[in-house]
DNA sequence: ATGTCTTGTAGGACAAGA
């Protein structure tokens, strides 16, 4: 079973993107971020060509995001992040995808900070944190998927010194980032590869690409109920450097079949 | 500071988010 997440900075421009991905990677479930896309602009049908089912919650002009599944069941639980009925951004969707909870999530950016938008930011992290912890009280097996826009620590950033004055990497979102997994989250990257560099992301600007200046802000925790089934994780980074990428690569965990365990 | 890509409005160039 392989779940990714995948910040797509625009489903409908990158399409043909998506699809040699899907063809290629194979992926059970993807979550995706930034689809850019209206309500009913979202490219269901083309994606069902290709064998996936769709959820999504699509938003004009920016955010936006879709839980993806091939051959499993796909029920929506929620389309919004609980604890705010002002909040109107698309930045959260939830389902029960087969026998897992599977939550795809769109961090706010918070640039510049500090600000209102970084004030929003950490709002939004407070309200992630609480349904974080109701999630892990229902002990069932999750997945927390998406685009948290945090760098976690320095390990997961080139050039640490570069990037001390920008709201992906200001103390408060890394210790908000660092208090949500001590819930008892499993970040499924770094708890396989503790010491790797490993980046999801690679900003357009400058061929940082090419330069390997790259962050990490893409993850995949796991709730303690599915995380002993995780055998291995990754960053389809070669994808990064396709014709019309988005910015961030396709992230990805596998978890072993339930019996194997 | 730099500079890249998207979408939307509007029917070409620009705004704004990231």
């Amino acid at each position: 079973m392989k779940i990714a997440t995948y910040n797509i900075n625009g489903v409908n421009g990158r399409l043909p993107v998506l699809l040699k991905w899907l063809e290629e990677a194979k992926p059970d479930v993807v979550c995706l971020q930034e689809l850019k896309a209206p309500q009913d602009k979202f490219p269901e049908r083309a994606l069902l060509d290709v064998g996936y089912n769709s959820i999504w919650h699509g938003q004009k002009m920016w955010n936006g995001v879709a839980i993806l599944a091939r051959d499993l069941p796909l029920q929506e639980v929620r389309n919004s992040l609980p604890g705010d009925e002002s909040d109107l951004h698309s930045r959260y969707i939830e389902a029960i995808v087969g026998r897992m909870l599977v939550c795809c999530l769109y961090l706010p950016n918070g640039n510049p900070a500090p600000g209102p938008k970084f004030d929003y930011k950490m709002a939004w992290f407070k309200r992630l944190k609480k349904h974080a912890k109701y999630l892990l009280s229902e002990e069932v097996p999750v997945v927390l998927a998406g685009d948290y826009n945090v760098i976690p620590t320095e390990k997961d950033v080139y050039k640490p010194e570069r990037w001390v004055d920008n709201a992906l990497f200001f103390p408060e979102p890394r210790k908000a980032y660092k208090e949500l997994v001590g819930q008892g989250w499993i970040d499924s990257i770094r708890h396989l590869h503790p010491d790797e560099t490993i980046y999801t992301f690679w900003d357009y600007l400058r061929n940082a690409y090419g330069r390997d200046a790259g962050l990490r802000l893409d993850h995949l925790l796991l709730s303690p109920q599915i995380a002993p089934r995780l055998v291995a994780a990754g960053v389809d980074k070669h994808v990064r450097g396709w014709e019309k990428s988005s910015d961030h690569a396709p992230t990805w965990i596998v978890l072993a079949d339930e019996e194997e365990i």
